[in-house]
RNA sequence: CGCGGAGUAGAGCAGUUGGCAGCUCGUCGGGCUCAUAACCCGGAGGUCGCAGGUUCAAGUCCUGCCUCCGCAA
């Protein structure tokens, strides 16, 4: 099939190569901007122009798709279906009507639970038990287009966002393959989203990070989980400065101490008490100006005293 | 030229007005113990990121470069 693949960070990545694999003629790939990113304000290309590169796909960066130049580049395409996978914008009904086949959507949650921007990591934030993809096509409303399919995996209660993400681009992208093949030969169902249970995943930001000692050891332990790599969690009972809390572990073990008391530090990490009377093991941090480090290294340069 | 921090033993850090390179952990050897993520004794391990400069003398001061990190996006 003729596709014109929309996308941008590596979540798109996995989607993109498997349509390509797929065998499909892929007509051209958007994607957003490069961006100044980082130190030295450096231009980045996003992750699926890196791909689209490697494959010899014309990639478009329109700064908007709302005025009429990126409709007429999608005209010049003549795709029969557009497959979208966090590309980031909003695209006007003149687009999502084009295509002959539509516009479909990979969506990292179980809609029409997690729409927006973060599903997987507020699916973690909130100590959900299974995650899962959909594929939908796309209406005017942010992710609330009919269903056609979806997948479900369980969340282990240890797994980070980082891993849940690559998982679940994989699963899309796998799905997303099927979709397309079940759309060519006429086989894909659509199924409404039951506009009752709709959720919405916010954008994160930095506000999330600080962890709160009164909350219950299994909520912090998600919230640290949630929010790796970024804007991860911070707490200011070790040392001077604040520092990053990017693991922990659930130790089971009770204790009479005030919540945000170091119970222990030692080689198997820095051992707090919880609001609920629990204690959660922090394994790996990061001091300001210093790198991700698992917590007893950290501890040999800057010891505790209990 | 967005702002700022940092490179020193395998790891994490300290190192004052330039004056013999240190600490904790690990590692190796030995000892103690029913036992250890315990304790005691001993040892090894450094081109102080790279290249120049100043100096009797540079980890330390000056210049350039490389790499890493935080903020901000």
């Amino acid at each position: 099939m003729r596709i014109l693949f929309m996308g941008t960070p590596d979540f798109a990545v996995p989607s993109l190569e498997a349509l390509i694999a797929a065998g499909h003629e892929i007509c051209g790939v958007f994607t957003q901007p490069d961006k100044p990113k980082n130190r030295g304000m450096k231009l980045q290309a996003p992750p699926v122009k890196e791909c689209a590169i490697t494959h010899n796909i014309p990639v478009f960066q329109p700064e908007t798709v709302k005025d009429g130049r990126a409709l007429a580049i999608i005209q010049q395409l003549q795709p029969e279906l557009i497959a979208v996978a966090a590309y980031g914008r909003i695209l006007p009904v003149e687009i999502l009507d084009y295509p002959a086949y539509g516009c479909i959507n990979v969506h990292s949650s179980l809609l029409p639970k997690y729409r927006g921007s973060a599903p997987i990591h507020w699916a973690i934030l909130n100590g959900d038990t299974d995650s899962g993809v959909t594929i939908m096509h796309m209406a005017k409303a942010m992710d609330a287009g009919d269903i056609i399919d979806q997948a479900v995996t369980p969340i282990d209660p240890n797994e980070t966002v980082e891993t849940l993400h690559d998982r679940l681009a994989c699963m899309g992208a796998e799905l997303l393959v099927d979709v397309v093949a079940r759309i060519r030969t006429g086989t894909a169902t659509r199924t409404p989203q039951d506009e009752n249970k709709v959720t919405f995943a916010p954008m994160l930001s930095r506000e999330l990070s600080p962890l709160d000692w009164n909350r219950p050891a299994k909520r912090l332990h998600d919230q640290v989980r949630g929010l790796v790599p970024w804007p991860a969690t911070t707490t200011d009972i070790i040392g001077q400065q604040p520092v990053k809390v990017f693991e922990t572990e659930l130790t089971g073990q009770t204790t009479t101490a005030a919540p945000g008391t170091i119970l222990a530090a030692g080689k198997t990490g820095i051992d707090v008490a919880c609001g609920d009377g629990f204690v959660l093991r922090i394994k790996q941090l990061q001091a300001q100006g210093g790198k991700r480090m698992a917590a007893a290294d950290y501890l040999r340069g800057h010891p505790i005293k209990l």
